[in-house]
DNA sequence: TCCCATTGCTACAATAAACGTAGCGACATG
DNA sequence: CATGTCGCTACGTTTATTGTAGCAATGGGA
């Protein structure tokens, strides 16, 4: 992609020309920063873009941006004037399918270091 | 960004420096294809190297078996000789907190369409 | 009003990841 | 031996991500 201004973008996501929307939904959360940035966003918490950028390890905010642009036409999360990006009902509904997976990450975790 | 040395054989997964295994499933996960693998090999299923690269869309030999190599060391996947790929027992815990993802991806995809 | 801090967001060059093609050795079947 | 498939890798090209810097717009004092 030689240019990428706001204009032109690539912004279609892998998968979506097969129809099948688990594979949409699975290349788009498989993008880098995808997931963090729902998990950062959880328990209706509202971050403004920097304080994302800095829950997020301080990202590159080119990458963050295109992430937040794409999750917002997505419509899983959605930036609210004056209080930042926040998930959409939409995007609570995805997290709840992620909750879990933090005490499964635990457990993982225990498996892995044996 | 913290620095990864190049020293660090390209194997370590990002965030796992922080000690939240949280921040380490999800940048495992959000890999390319990482989701994509696990979910192809849902429901018991098991294949070969060559027929889960037809299932993802033809994808290149050299990411698959990077993401299966990182898979195989997580513990989620294993490579069973003469049977192919499958999800460990851990593995297939983790699916779990993805099946309704299929549902959701549907709902989803009529809210995009809109 | 001017100053200044913060917001969301972008340009641009450099680096890292992913892609696509080709092909390896090992093993099996004919 | 010939053929096919297995898991897997080399390597050159393309794409994605990074890091730094900075923009215009907004708002709050002084």
């Amino acid at each position: 992609m030689p240019k990428q201004g706001s204009a032109m973008k690539k912004r279609t996501v892998r998968g979506s020309a097969s129809g099948r929307p688990i594979m949409a939904l699975l290349d788009l959360l498989g993008r880098r920063w995808s997931l963090r940035i729902i998990w950062e966003l959880r328990d209706d918490r509202s971050l403004t873009s920097r304080a994302l950028r800095t829950a997020c390890d301080e990202a590159s905010p080119t990458i963050l941006q295109t992430r937040l642009t794409e999750l917002r036409e997505a419509g899983l999360v959605e930036l609210v004037a004056g209080d930042g990006y926040r998930l959409t009902a939409l995007g609570k509904e995805l997290f709840e399918h992620f909750l879990p997976l933090h005490q499964f990450a635990e457990r993982w975790s225990r498996f892995k270091a044996r």
